[in-house]
DNA sequence: CAGTACTGTCATTTG
DNA sequence: TGCAAATGACAGTAC
């Protein structure tokens, strides 16, 4: 047995913590008492082994409750309780707390409204940001500009050791030790519960069980009857979790924060965010100055709002997603306003353009944002030159001349439509804002927009049931959601299949006393101590759980009536029968709780039987009523069979078989429904989960499109600028557009033409979107 | 003493 | 149709 037992913790352990160290969660508890309740014996020991009367102390009480009394070392064992709670304390910490916490405070001043984002897998260069524009190419970044980055962060005291992985050395030291330890002792099952909350009301309910059985144990009730109470691994049993476990997760220092904060959301990533960006914009269009406003106004109501750690998490990717819509916004806004001739003189001495050629407007956007652009210039201009490319000569084949002939291809991507739309992008822009005619506007579209923007809204002011119901709709159309289907038959099963191993025990007087003391205050708790107590009667149901909860006999409390702890019984709803009501001749005992209150305590016992049992025992029905309620359909009529029995006392013992069923009908009940509230409860932290990381995932995914968009901006001008006719000229921005052809290649076309398949794919999108 | 939680019971619905 | 289970509603009890 000894061997088996190492065998099963070993193996279990291990692959249990490998498990949870991956983030998987492992439920030990749930599968040993509903699938394998024999490995629970053979893992924990003998029943009676771990039994909670074998501790008389405090200490024993709180927190060494689950040691095996045969083999563990206490102080060995609050070590390592202590060691453990700090790993459980770094599995629960909650780094999106900390980083709003970081972020907000560090990052405030700049302006910055992002950062913290890892790459969400764009191939794009995402560590420069848009005041690197052009110059956001990897190939030739500009190493001086990151450098300055890292310097302004750690001026920011938000630049942390580069990560090298999830755990620093300490954790992987630590958890190895614990490890070694656990599989010495047994690994906690909690420890890889995240959701402690769902056992609150079992871990109570054992504590009231503990109060009832009436040992010296009792007398920490009020104590333990803490919220905060853990479910020991090993026996179940409840001790206070932030004894040693919360005072090391508060302990732990603003370096060890950021370590894990790095952990998670590398700093490293943040340095891409541009922190320039929103007030470079704000510099190049004075009076937007929408980028301050909204993080003033929006960061000062979710600062405070530091009750949830995920609700900050939530609300500072929600906040951050708005203020990148906005700095995009602003980003259009800027352009058009420059496409308004504000900037015309840069045109002019540029390209001696027109002051409101769109070419040179956007021009002027990016240098007043940008600082690097002649070095993208330069890279874009040898890719130009490259023979792939086809060169200069293979565009100027595309001369107008021929663009009659290119009308076929004008159906590919409307180059010029993305960037430098005339007159047609400047009635888009002012109408319909970040809707663009082109291929990448479609990622940007309205209802995107306004999907991001109506989340955020409910976040930002506080989920009001109406918003909080659409985003519920919206997620609960695949979430999957099940109202328990799974999980209560398992645990329905579990405590059966826990209930047979001791069912089938033989009666014992000297151990019926505590399942006797709990009838009527077992309550919905399937776990394995609450049937490790032997059965008093001798009655074997078919389904054995319904004798931990109605322990019927009448028989057995006259042989307890010796017990005095039975006095000490807590929350008895046994609808006690006083004993001067105890009329052989009347079965109908209506208000006898305010009767029993004026009983002798010598009588205590008649409080133990409900009111079926001393109706039972008033029309003598020859059998229990555990019988009576648990035997099968034909057991029971066999049993019925067997004796002469009244009118009465049939419809009596159909009377007790019926509430019988039904109590504990109701008891299954009620923890199905407990259940699922906690499984509601439990999807909806979890969906919570998913939106926030979409809505990071989105927020990547549009800031790469806003540096793509920008690169190809750049590369526009510089495609097109370098143009020249057969004169030697430069193409008029105003006449000419490039465009993408079918295959891959850029073609120079009129404007007119371009402007024509530029509304022709705007009114492609509205008929789609529409 | 009011409020709350727990429990048992009844009536009814559901499978 | 009968039966058992499930469930809403209500009441009693304890805290």
């Amino acid at each position: 047995m000894l061997s088996l037992k190492k065998y099963f913790t070993e193996g279990l352990i291990q692959l249990t913590i490998l498990l949870s160290l991956v983030g998987v969660r492992v439920d030990v508890d749930t599968y040993l008492n509903s699938q394998l309740p024999q490995l629970r014996e053979i893992i924990l020991g003998q029943s009676s082994a771990y039994t909670q009367t074998q501790f008389h102390n405090l200490r024993n009480t709180l927190d060494g409750y689950g040691i095996h009394p045969k083999s563990v070392d206490l102080d060995y064992y609050f070590t390592t309780r202590r060691l453990l709670n700090q790993v459980r304390a770094l599995d629960r910490f909650q780094v999106p707390t900390t980083e709003v916490n970081a972020w907000l405070v560090h990052r405030d001043p700049e302006g910055s409204v992002s950062g913290s984002q890892p790459n969400a897998g764009i191939t794009l260069d995402n560590g420069a940001g848009l005041q690197d524009g052009a110059g956001s190419d990897g190939a030739v970044r500009d190493n001086g500009a990151e450098q300055g980055y890292g310097e302004e962060l750690e001026d920011l005291g938000a630049v942390a050791a580069p990560v090298n992985g999830d755990l620093t050395k300490e954790d992987i030291d630590l958890i190895d030790i614990l490890w070694r330890q656990d599989i010495d002792l047994g690994a906690g099952r909690e420890i890889f519960d995240y959701s402690h909350r769902q056992k609150e009301n079992e871990v109570d309910k054992e504590l009231n069980d503990g109060r009832e059985r009436g040992d010296g144990w009792r007398n920490t009730g009020g104590q333990v009857s803490n919220r905060n109470l853990l479910v020991d691994g090993e026996t179940g049993e409840s001790f206070p979790a932030q004894v040693p476990g919360v005072e090391d997760q508060t302990a732990l220092s603003l370096e060890e924060c950021l370590r894990l904060l790095e952990a998670t959301f590398p700093f490293g990533e943040s340095s891409e965010f541009p922190a320039a960006d929103v007030s470079t914009l704000s510099e190049a269009v004075p009076s937007e100055s929408r980028p301050a406003g909204i993080q003033s106004s929006l960061l000062s109501p979710l600062l405070p709002e530091t009750e949830s750690p995920f609700d900050l998490e939530q609300q500072w990717q929600d906040l951050m997603s708005i203020m990148e819509m906005q700095a995009m916004e602003v980003n259009n806004t800027t352009a058009e306003t420059l496409y308004n001739g504000t900037s015309g003189d840069l045109l002019t001495s540029n390209y001696n353009l027109a002051p409101n050629t769109p070419i040179n407007q956007n021009v002027s956007l990016h240098q007043a944002s940008l600082g690097s652009c002649s070095q993208d210039f330069s890279l874009f201009s040898s890719e130009i030159e490259s023979p792939s490319m086809g060169g200069s000569s293979t565009l100027l084949q595309l001369a107008p001349d021929n663009s009659t002939g290119l009308n076929s291809t004008f159906s590919s991507t409307n180059f010029s439509g993305i960037f430098f739309p005339p007159q047609l992008n400047n009635t888009v822009n002012e109408t319909t804002g970040p809707e663009l005619p082109d291929p990448l506007g479609g990622l940007l579209d309205e209802a995107m927009l306004d999907e991001i923007s109506l989340m955020d809204l409910a976040i930002e002011e506080g989920f009001n049931p109406v918003q909080a119901s659409q985003l519920e709709e919206e997620f609960d159309s695949d979430s999957g959601l099940s109202l328990d289907s799974g999980h209560s038959p398992a645990s329905l099963s579990s405590s059966e299949a826990s209930s047979s191993s001791s069912s089938s025990s033989s009666s014992s007087s000297s151990s019926s006393s505590s399942s006797f003391s709990e009838e009527g205050a077992v309550g919905y708790s399937s776990d394995s101590e609450n049937v490790d107590f032997e059965e008093a009667e001798g009655a074997v149901g078919y389904q054995p759980e319904y004798s931990k909860f109605c322990r019927m006999s009448y028989q057995d409390p006259s042989q307890l009536h010796y017990l005095p702890y039975l006095e000490h019984v807590g929350h008895n709803h046994t609808y006690n029968m006083a004993p001067g009501t105890l009329d052989p001749e009347e079965p109908k005992l209506p208000n006898v709780g305010k009767k029993s209150n004026k009983e002798k305590p010598s009588e205590f016992l008649d409080k133990q039987m409900s009111r079926d049992e001393h109706r039972a025992r008033a029309m003598k029905i020859p059998f229990t009523n555990d019988k009576i309620i648990n035997l099968p359909v034909e057991e029971f009529n066999e049993l019925l069979s067997k004796y002469q029995l009244s009118e009465a006392q049939l419809s009596l013992i159909r009377d007790i078989r019926r509430r019988g069923k039904n109590k504990m009908a109701a008891q299954n009940c009620r923890k199905r429904k407990l259940d699922t509230i906690l499984n509601l409860e439990r999807d909806v932290e979890d969906l919570q989960r998913d939106k926030s990381k979409l809505l990071r995932e989105k927020v990547e995914f549009l800031k790469s499109i806003r540096q793509m968009k920008q690169k190809v901006q750049n590369l526009y001008q510089e495609v097109f600028g370098r143009l020249r006719d057969e004169n030697g000229q430069p193409y008029s921005p105003s006449q000419y557009a490039l465009q993408y052809a079918s295959d891959g290649s850029v073609i120079l076309i009129p404007r007119t033409l371009a402007d024509q398949q530029a509304r022709r794919q705007e009114r492609k999108q509205k008929d789609r979107r529409k």
